[in-house]
DNA sequence: TTCCTGACTCCAG
DNA sequence: CCTGGAGCCAGGA
């Protein structure tokens, strides 16, 4: 509900690139993949840190959406690492099961207390200092 | 082709 | 402190 009129009355270019049959997923959306998979076990990230460390920070959101291809992808990425800034499981309901994400997070030893990470800034793992940007 | 929505984030009130 | 609006890119109808 969060969209009202709007309408974004700025026609935008989009130049997008025609996805050729036997190519994989963009160079965008296998990056993301690869950097979620190196999250460390026992650690969690933000979706903003994974959009900087790719340099489109401006869109985060195009993180979160790389990650609901992640479960068709293989081999499967640990999604539950990736919540948002506030350390919120804001994608817990998109998975097989809205309380799969907190049970896989609390099984590699992250509490989590209402939806919500505990000792976020602990856990946070940041792909441009761990990877060196 | 156009329009809308979305696993986010920042800024302003 | 909390709520709301705007921007971002990509995919589906």
């Amino acid at each position: 509900m969060k969209k009202k009129a709007s309408k974004k009355a700025t026609p935008t270019p989009r130049l997008k690139k025609a996805p050729v049959e036997g190519v994989k997923e963009y160079t965008f959306f296998e990056d993301v993949y690869a950097v979620v998979r190196q999250i460390p076990k026992g650690r969690v990230t933000s979706y903003g840190a994974i959009a900087a460390y790719l340099g489109t920070k401006l869109s985060a959101r195009m993180v979160g959406w790389a990650m609901n291809a992640a479960g068709y992808v293989t081999p499967k990425v640990p999604a539950q690492r990736v919540v948002n800034r506030n350390g919120m499981l804001t994608g817990k309901h998109h998975f097989a099961t809205p309380t799969l994400m907190e049970e896989l997070l609390k099984k590699e030893g992250i509490v989590v207390e209402n939806d919500t990470v505990k000792n976020f800034d602990k856990k946070f793992w940041d792909p441009s200092v761990e990877l060196g940007l």
